[in-house]
DNA sequence: ACCGCCGGTTCAAATAATAAACCGACCACG
DNA sequence: CGTGGTCGGTTTATTATTTGAACCGGCGGT
């Protein structure tokens, strides 16, 4: 593995619940030397991407992320045009909504919002990558992904992350399939055992979805009147993204048609 | 220089103005070994911190910088909390306002704001690293520094980038010693040969700066009135700023009276 | 047809990275 | 007070990865 990739990983331990972390802790998560983990750790920090905590030592995310994150949404804002849908869908559906990117075979979230109204709640971190294969994100985006990529998740590990993700290919394919008829991506417990959510592909300026949009719901209210009352919201909010970031469904996606 | 620096050099190229480069421009930007830079680009792709427009092949910032500035957010919102006092002192002074964090021995900008009003504006580059030398939020971030940090600065390459640059390491001590004593630092085209700029070192939860905070004016209008009333706002601004991230000026700090 | 530039690839040689072993500081416990 | 465990951090012989010269095909211009 690449000494790049190393260092990069070390940053994704990161998130909510671990907004600072130690040197021994990286060691356990990366599970790697010591010498090396630290090589990597001042490596990045001399770059701006860590900053040191001068009491305790630990580390945590730093400045240049900030920066880079900053000239990133000068060039192509697709936070700041994915943020008021995300805000606006939430608010008309009453549940947790979040928007992702396609990062490599991962989405990467990017922005979520949730109206908190209810006494249950999904809960949700940025910091996580969501694998195609087991949310309803991954799906809408497999449904309409490059022939090769699909082939690549499909004929990949799948791994399980409930007693119901789907870990057979075939079912899978099947589930990818309904999907590309559809348009809609629906998915219960398969990567949180308590969550369901409906996601729909958005598109940017190429011939594959650039990402996903999706609602979440614990499952104990995800009734079919509650699922049923979330896809039209849905499939326009996707439509209003993808036509801010200029991209069109293809002609074979049914949210193509008006 | 290690292979994760390399890398992430890479990163930095990214401007406003350029915000997608192919791999031969890196090349020539690097002045690295094609084979090299390309697989560089690979890697940080892979990762997710660039990604490739599939017509014309250049890289640009991929989602990954999108996630980890989130998971920063979320755990420090340091741009949440500057962005209102920015705008608003913008607003307020009517020049352009940006605020910056230390980065290593560079200032790394992560929020501007410019009201737009005049005819002749200045140009503000969220992508370029600011040297501490240079300019005014430099100096007074230096005023307070780490002794050690100080004394690298002023004893390193002084480099010059207008030809009012300081580059006599005494003469930028002497700077450094009045800036000091009146907490605000000034400087006239030391940086930009036609931009003058005032700046207030802020805090966090150490006993140094984390950053500045910085007007600029362009030069033929930055009259010794128009100085003078840019002052009151500025101090009390990089006193918001400085409160909201929880830190608090040292005694030695003329910020620390009331 | 040729040239220049584009993005990209290969692999022997060179370089940087790795990790076992070590260090001092600090804290809890008996 | 001594001991053990954990903390962050360092050194350096060995190993793995990176490097870059040389090469490739595609494309546009002359």
């Amino acid at each position: 593995m690449g000494t790049i990739t190393k260092a990069l990983e070390l940053l994704d331990f990161f998130s909510k619940s671990r907004a600072e972390i130690g040197l021994g802790e990286f060691v356990r998560l990366a599970g790697r030397d010591k010498a090396t983990v630290h090589r990597h750790l001042v490596e990045l920090m001399e770059n701006g991407w860590l900053e040191q905590d001068p009491t305790t030592r630990a580390y945590r995310l730093g400045p240049a992320i900030l920066r880079l994150s900053a000239v990133r949404e000068t060039t192509y804002p697709t936070r700041a045009l994915i943020r008021p849908v995300v805000r606006r869908l939430s608010e008309e559906v009453g549940e947790l909504v979040h928007a992702s990117l396609l990062q490599g075979d991962q989405l990467s979230p990017i922005f979520f919002a949730d109206p908190r109204r209810h006494g249950v709640q999904v809960h949700f971190s940025l910091a996580e990558l969501l694998p195609l294969h087991a949310t309803s994100s991954g799906l809408a985006v497999l449904a309409y992904a490059a022939p090769e990529q699909r082939e690549r998740i499909l004929n990949g590990m799948l791994t399980p992350f409930t007693e119901t993700t789907v870990t057979d290919p075939e079912e899978l394919r099947r589930l990818v399939d309904r999907t590309r008829e559809t348009g809609i991506a629906g998915s219960a417990q398969t990567f949180d055992p308590e969550v369901s959510s409906q996601a729909v592909a958005i598109y940017g300026g190429g011939d594959h979805p650039v990402g996903a949009l999706s609602v979440s719901v614990p499952s104990v209210r995800a009734t079919p009147e509650k699922v049923g009352a979330i896809r039209a919201p849905l499939v326009e909010a996707a439509r209003d993204i993808t036509r801010s970031l200029g991209g069109v469904y293809p002609p074979d996606h049914p949210l193509s048609r008006p």
